[in-house]
Order: C-alpha cells, then structure tokens, then sequence
DNA sequence: CTGAAAGCGCTTACAG
DNA sequence: CTGAAAGCGCTTACAG
C-alpha cells in the first residue's frame, strides 16, 4: 500500500496540486484560494490521512528541519539530559533531533559531521572533541548554523554554551581550603579540551592564591579510555600514599569511580576527609554522606542553545556569534 | 558555496552523470565500467571531496537509512543506555538514529510516528505505550520493520524483545521470603503495559506461593506524572504506617525515590528492613549499604533488537515475527 | 563500454 | 482565483 501523494489528493480533489501545496503550506489567503476550495481541499487531506513527503519537501526546499547532535557519550547522564531538554523544546518548533556519540576520537567526530552534512540537517549542535576546528570551520564557512557546548573550541568564531568551570572549580577549591583542608587532590582526565584544564586552572589558581603549595602529585590524570577498574586502582593509590585531605572529581563518572574506590578502601568521607564531585548524578545525593558537587544548570544550558540556534535558523543574515558563560554552581550538602 | 552535485563530478569528469552514480554505488564492475574511467572519477570525488546528498538519494529509492526511536524518556539511563548501543551497532551497519520520548502520553506516541513516516524513516524501534497499537498496525501493514522493546503490546503481531519481567520479581520476592520476611511492600507505577503489570504478577505469585497473605495495601501505585516530592511523601507514610520489612521497587527511578525516602526518614536498611530496585542504577552499588536489583542485560537487549532489525531491513520477503524474551537477572549486594 | 531520459514528491516563479 | 512546468539531486531501466 503505497502511501498518498500530493498528486492523489490533488486528483480526488479536482485541482491543481500547486492548490494543494499552497493550502498545505499555509498560502492558501496569499495566493487568493477561494474558501470553498482550501475547504474541500482541507476535508480531502483530514479524511484521508494523507502527511506530505518530508524528504521530497527537503529536497527542493534544501531544509530538513533536523538538527545534528553531536555529544562525546549519549548514555552519560550530562548528554542525555541535555539531549531530552533540547529534543523538547526543538520539537515544539517543528524540529527533530538526530544523534550520535563520538567517545572523543576525532576521527568519529569528523565522519559524524560528513554523514549529517550528506543528510543536510539544518544545524549542529556539537560537544566537540580538540582537531575538530578544520570541519567545524567548513560548515561555518557553508553558513550552517553551529552551536559548541560543553566545550569551547576558542579558535572558532562561532556560537558557544557552557559553563564558567574556572571559577567554579576555583569556589570547590577555596570551599575545601575555607575548611582548612591543606592537601587537596584533583582527579581529572586527560582529554585535552579548554572546559578540562579550565578545572584544573581554577583549582590551581586557588590554591596558590591561599598560599597553600601546589603539588604536582595531588593532580590525577586519568586517561579517558582506561577502564574503570584501572581508574579506581589509580585513585586508592592516590589516597593511600599520601595525606590527602579532600578530593575535588573534575566529572562526574570520575568521582563515581572515586566513591567506588571509598568504598573499597573503606574510607569515610567526615570532617577529616572531604570530597566535592562535578556535574549532578543521583548518586550523590543519596551517598552517606550526601556527596557535594560542582552543578551545571542544565535547563539554562539547553534554553541557550536552542534559542541561538532558532535565532540562527530564522534569520538569512549571518548573525553575530555568542559565547554564552552560565554559571556552574558549587552544591554543598554537608 | 553550494555543495558539489553528481552533476559537477560528471562535467569534470568528462561522463555522464549515470557513470558516476554506478561508481559511487560500486556497480562500476557490473556495469562494465573500464578501469580507467573508474579511476579517474573516483580521483576526482576524493579530491573534490563530494558527498552524495543522501536526501535526494532517500526520495529516489525510497531507503533514509535511518531508524526511529521511539522511547518514554531519553534521559531516563535505561533508555540512554540502550540508546547508545543501539547508536553503535546501527552505525557500524551504515544507519542513523532519531529519537524522540513519548512522556507515556499516547498523543504525543501517535504524533511521533506520523512525524517519522513523513521523513520515511526505514524501521522502528519503540518502547510503546498501550493505546499505540492501531498506529503501530499500519505500520505493519505498510510493511515497515518494527520492533517492540521494554514493553509488549500482545494484541499486536510483530517482533518484541524484552524481559521476563514476571519471573524477575517472582525471584526477588522469594529471596526476600527466604530471608524470612513476612511484609513484603511492592512500589510500582501506574503505567498500564504488561511490562509493569507482569513485575506486579511475579510479586503477588510469589507471595502466594509461600502462603503468606497478600495484602493489597502493601502495594503502592505511584502515577506516572506525578512530581518526586509527593511519591517520597507517599513511601514515607508506607513504610511508616505498617510494619514492612521489605520492599521491592518495579522501576529504577521509583527505587531512587525510595532510597530518598529512606534517607529523610533517617530509616536503614538492615538485617530487619530490606529493599530490592529495578534495572541498575550506579548509586545502587554505591549506596551504603549496597542495593540489590533486577538487572535488565542491556548489552543483550540491544543486540537482539538490531539483529531483528537488520534481518528485516535486508530482506525483501516478510520475516516471520519474533517475540524474544531475555532473562532479567536478580543481583545480590548483600 | 557509456549516456539520455524518466521519475521519486514536493515548491514556487510565472502565466493567465 | 488557479494551473502547467521547471527543478531540487539522485537512481536505474533502456537503448545503443
């Protein structure tokens, strides 16, 4: 059972299917379509189900009212709920949303961006992954609109969300020191993006600036794609050899793998020993102890991005890039 | 900039637009194309970088190479997860996904799958809500791929993949019994799908099968929609009103909540008060003391789902339909 | 061994 | 007030 086309509603309707694009497409009053006709037509299309080709309106329109998804991992947390609010309110403005993950490997990145090109999604909305700027800056040059979050790809003049994580890891830092805790760690992961050392930055920054000294070996690199277990190995190493009197996790899977290897170790988290987390899970919370954490504002994340991008797909003119900083806000629960 | 069209790599190509179709598409052998021609427009596509706009492609065979998705909540880390696996085998096979969530609202059910058969997508995989079944039927009849997961709809002969629900619970309260527990609480939702109703099954038998009495105000239905606070609030009068010592929750999130209770209550889980949840949850393992749970193998889940996919996909003839049933595990923290 | 032409289902400038 | 026709960028049956 082939589906309808315009052509057969055009037929049982005995007009022109130029009629019928015209009703359906809302110009019906503009191009002076007697009422009479846009009613008959409209009785036509409501009875019999009929929902116009999308690609074949694609295709000669050149829009496909789908937007590109880019993200490094969907089934973290941080993306998905990112990814629900932004499908949300692009569905209420007629657009979907297609996806994908990049687990960070530029060469995934890059295909990604070629397949959504060929599929002419109308925009992107990509967490980008460093090596990215060549085929970022193509689409730019292309005049598609382009939206960075949760990483910044400062070479790019192009339209940014995301948070301020120097100074809210600087605030983490200095709520540790305010505490009067001197041996602060910081685990971190190793990929090499701005939103990454902008962590670290503010954590080193802080430190220094409360004349505490800053040592080297406090700092935790993980790489991105050891596994899990060789994560919490590292880090009860890190606790165990030292005297390390609070953690800051600089995302919220490592402080996970840290709370894992608490566990483990047996060690209570209370006055002598605190830790501070980053992004929300529900874990933290329901820790015993509630576990503090660095909090991004989700909702303000996805309304900025979504509005940018409307605002870009409205307007034929390029228009001015935005950086937009939200504050990230530091959650104490103790 | 306009992109580049079969036609620019014809004209420099010095071939017809046909000859270069047969080489993108590997039918150059098949064809008869001579080598030399191969070659030279494939020096071509590569230097000139062209993409074959794939939604030109879609309107002339009829394929978008693209899945829908249909689910009750993308951020919900059941679905996320599932999400992500699904992401990774299809693309490896050279199809995309689109998702959208359904909220369990049967309206917003129904408009999705008319939004994703007006972009053509070529299959789908959807967590359905009961009322669906008639759209999914035309579906069918159109002869569409789809398949059902996480929820039944038995009216409806198509392929399913999901967990034996019933048994999972059944298990779950039994080992609760053999702990010797007498007021075994159930939380569950309200959503009315077989997935839910067969969770409460398995409880009920259980209970029965021991000769323990059931009792239906041990049984908490919490609405759907319903915000966290008040289902906190109603678990909390649950568990203070009587004397339950166990309580088995029929979805991850009623679990979260429930622990959320708990905590507020300043109630332990104990020798003398023991809790089960459902699907994982990373606080689960990490909450003290450990949470025990029915585990949904997703990795499984996800696997059976594109393989049934891809079986449809690549054949031309009706395959005969498939309801797979995989074993929820019950994990033991304990 | 290769190409001209039809057609997928729409939109829209143009004509009347 | 309405319609015939071109064209979006492909694929493929047909012809030579």
């Amino acid at each position: 059972m082939k589906p309808l086309s315009i052509k057969d509603i055009a037929l049982k309707a005995g007009v022109s299917i130029t009629t019928v694009s015209f009703i359906l497409n809302g110009k019906a009053k503009e191009k002076s379509i007697s009422d009479a006709v846009i009613k008959k037509v409209q009785k036509i299309i409501t009875e019999s189900g009929y929902k116009p080709n999308q690609v074949a309106r694609s295709l000669r329109t050149g829009n496909t009212n789908i937007i590109g998804l880019i993200v490094e991992d969907i089934s973290n947390s941080f993306f998905s709920r990112i990814a629900r609010l932004i499908e949300d309110k692009a569905y209420k403005k007629g657009y979907k949303i297609i996806y994908s993950s990049t687990e960070n490997k530029i060469e995934k990145a890059q295909e990604l961006i070629n397949i959504f090109k060929s599929r002419k999604v109308d925009a992107y909305i990509i967490s980008p992954v460093k090596g990215l700027e060549e085929d970022i800056q193509v689409l730019i040059d292309e005049n598609i609109p382009v939206i960075l979050f949760d990483r910044n790809l400062p070479e790019l003049k192009t339209n940014y969300v995301g948070a301020n994580h120097f100074e809210a890891s600087y605030q983490a830092t200095e709520s540790f020191i305010k505490q009067g805790k001197k041996n602060i760690a910081l685990v971190t992961t190793d990929i090499d993006v701005q939103q990454i050392a902008e962590r670290f930055e503010g954590y080193k920054k802080s430190i220094l600036d409360h004349t505490i000294s800053y040592q080297k070996d406090l700092v935790l690199n993980i790489p991105f794609k050891q596994n899990e277990d060789e994560t919490i190995t590292q880090i009860i190493a890190l606790l165990t050899n030292s005297n390390v009197d609070a953690v800051l996790f600089a995302t919220n899977y490592l402080a996970i793998s840290g709370l894992k290897a608490l566990k483990q170790m047996g060690k209570k988290i209370d006055s002598n020993f605190a830790v501070i987390g980053y992004d929300d899970h529900e874990a933290f919370e329901l820790h015993t102890p509630s576990i503090s954490t660095i909090q991004q504002p989700l909702e303000e994340i996805a309304e900025a991005i979504i509005k940018l991008i409307l605002a870009q797909l409205s307007s034929k003119a390029k228009l001015p890039d935005q950086k937009i900083v939200i504050s990230a806000k530091l959650i104490l629960r103790n």
